[in-house]
Formats: structure tokens, C-alpha cells, sequence
DNA sequence: GTCTATACATAGATAGAC
DNA sequence: GTCTATCTATGTATAGAC
């Protein structure tokens, strides 16, 4: 079950993070033995402690790679996108792929938040920088959007529009957690294309 | 640190699930020990064993609480509001309280699911029987609401209102989890006043 | 870097005396 | 129901030989 039957390439560094990356998201944080992800590295225990000196100093840079591949991929999503409306879907529209990809086991930062009590902990401070990052291009995108037709979008207020994203993307995340199941995720496309399409009266 | 200093009133089997209540919330499921809810309960550790035969008993004991504490809450809140349009916005003001009660602790069966790998297990289950009860009740409102007033309402529709409303109910939760702090849920109702005032063309 | 051994605590769970 | 003792596994972490 544990056995390093396929253990990844690169440097040991790399390993045990790519290792505690999948075990960590997949079954849990205090789910997973320091022990497993050390056999499942294929790395000594010496070596496993020496590039991390507690589990919790391994968290942290678990949860450090999965901000910068989610930020990395979301950026990629939104390059991707052709014109100002493409671009504003781009970012809730690219959780699906990855709702499929990760079997919807939910957000990182979430889930590691639930987790861990103490909420001034490193491990809870890296969700909310994330989260922070992410409305930074929501809210770009947003504006960029309004601006880009005012007739049709200059009665939206990029404040709001920019909560209404926010908690739509989370929502979805969420729910999608919860159902097991990729409906939310299209039901927040509906939402959102809803909220850009009403007309004010 | 565990020892029952302050053991909760009511038989064994009450205490046992009071306390566990609060330690699997608080602390996260996996994160408590048996031996800590057996401690604080106040029981013997054969008493424990024989109204719970194993950790996965009491977490769906646990789960069978909450998930009928909360729904009556829910309930309570709609019952005390006046009129279709403050029933209607209710149930998510309802969880503003809630929020600075659990002191942004997250949703209970979104929590529980991040440490169930097995999305088959019961304990995940109980998550989506939740939400979908939510869901049967906010339905109910939102047809409430536009029947209410057809002229005002009249060009919503049940199905995408109930959808929106549970997508920004959850996120609010989930974000406010996040960042410690109540904003997202004020967001959120200023989102939904939004999408039952906006008028279309 | 590797390996084995081992520390010490705690996990979930059982047994037996009262 | 109570109590203490104990089992076995696993947890995180350290030490020492190579």
C-alpha cells in the first residue's frame, strides 16, 4: 500500500513535495504519516528530515507549490481567452477541467483550513493569500470587461461584480465538493453570465 | 487539557456526543482522539465503547446532530421572519450569527468531507442530505417570493433564483472560513438583494 | 546522502476486576 | 455502569552505523 512502487523523478526535495502534495490533497493532512510520504518518496528518513525539519514545515510548502501551480494555471486560463467576455469567464470557467481532474475533492486551502484550529497558523494565512490573489484578477478582469463595452456593461459596478465572482467560484468549489458532481460548477456559469447579461432598468 | 473539569450535563450518551460535537468541530475529526472525548465526557471508557463501537459511530452520530440542529435553526430563522420578501432573505441571514458564533470554524459536512477521502462513506453522505434539504427549503422561498409579486418578480425564475442562492449561501460560508471575518457574508446579502431588485428590459 | 534501530507519545480498541 | 491495565498499530522525531 505504501510501498514506493512508483516513485517520482527529480530531486529528493521534489519527491517528498510531490508526494505530500498528492497524499495531503487526497486523503487529508493529519490523514497522512509522515512515514508514508517518506516510503512513497523513496527517500531515507535522514533525508526526509533534513530538507523538513517538522510536518508542519512541510505543509507550508505543500501549500506554497499548490498556490503558484493554481495561480500558474489560472493565469493560463485567462491568456488562453480571446476578447474581454472570454477573459471574465476564463477564470470560473477553468475549474472544471480541474473539478475532474482533482475528483472533486474540494479546495486546497479550504480543507487544510479545516484542519488546522489555530487560525492565525501559517497553514490557514496561505488560503487567504490565495483567495487574495485570485480576486486581484478577478476584479481586473472585471473592469477590463465594463470598460470594454459601456453601453452593455456600464451599469455594472466592479466592486460588486467582483464579490458576486468570488463567492459564485467558491460556492461552486464547494458544492461541487459536496455532490460530487460538476452541476454546480454549471450552474455557476449560468449564474455568472446571468449577472453580466441583466439589464437595468 | 483533558480532563473533565467542566463535564456537560445529560446521560452518557449525550455528553459523550455534546463533547465530540464540539472537539470535532473545533479541532477537526481525525485531530481528536477518542481518549479525549471519553476524558472530557466524563465517562468510562467501556461506557463509551458500548453506545459507540467504533470512531466512524460517533462522527455519524455527530453529523445526525448537527445536520438536525442546523436545519431547525434554519427553520426557526424563516419562521421568524415577516412577509415573503424577509422570509425569502432569511435563511441566509441566519448564518451571520451562525458565522460569529462558530467563530468562522466553516461548514460542518464540508469540513468532515476534506478529511473523508471515500466519497462514498456515510460520513460524506450526510453532507449532501444537508444541502439538499437547504436546497428544498430555499426553493420554497424563492417560489414564494416571485409569486408574491409578479409584477416585482415575476421575471425570476425558481430554478436559477434557488441555484444563485445556494452558490452564494455556500461560498459565503466558505470564504468567511477563509478569512476569518464576517465581509463575505455581507456580500453576499447585498448580492442577493441584487439579483431579486435588478429589472430586466 | 543511505540504512536500521529506536525513542516516546498517542491512536483506536479490548479485557477483566469491581 | 465504574475503574485500571493492556494490546497493537502508528504517529513524529532522533541517533548511529555505513
Amino acid at each position: 500500500m505504501d510501498k514506493p512502487d512508483t516513485i517520482p523523478a527529480g530531486s529528493p526535495r521534489e519527491r517528498i513535495l510531490s508526494v505530500a502534495s498528492d497524499l495531503f490533497y487526497n486523503q487529508g493532512y493529519r490523514a497522512t504519516g509522515i512515514n508514508e510520504v517518506i516510503k512513497k518518496s523513496g527517500v531515507a528518513k535522514a533525508t526526509f528530515y533534513s530538507h523538513f525539519s517538522t510536518k508542519e514545515k512541510l505543509a507550508r510548502a505543500y501549500l506554497e507549490l499548490r498556490s503558484t501551480e493554481e495561480l500558474a494555471y489560472m493565469d493560463s486560463c485567462i491568456a488562453a481567452a480571446k476578447g474581454p467576455r472570454e477573459r471574465f469567464f476564463s477564470v470560473l470557467a477553468g475549474i472544471g477541467p480541474w473539478l475532474l481532474e482533482t475528483d472533486f475533492r474540494g479546495c486546497v486551502f479550504i480543507n487544510m483550513a479545516s484542519e488546522v484550529p489555530d487560525h492565525v497558523s501559517p497553514l490557514r494565512k496561505a488560503g487567504e493569500k490565495v483567495y487574495s490573489a485570485t480576486r486581484l484578477r478577478v476584479e481586473a478582469l472585471c473592469r477590463e470587461l465594463i470598460e470594454s463595452d459601456k453601453a452593455r456593461y456600464g451599469h455594472l459596478d466592479v466592486d460588486d461584480l467582483t464579490n458576486e465572482y468570488m463567492l459564485i467560484f467558491t460556492g461552486a468549489i464547494a458544492l461541487a465538493a459536496i455532490y460530487h458532481d460538476i452541476f454546480p460548477f454549471e450552474q455557476a456559469l449560468q449564474t455568472l453570465q446571468g449577472l453580466v447579461d441583466a439589464n437595468t432598468g
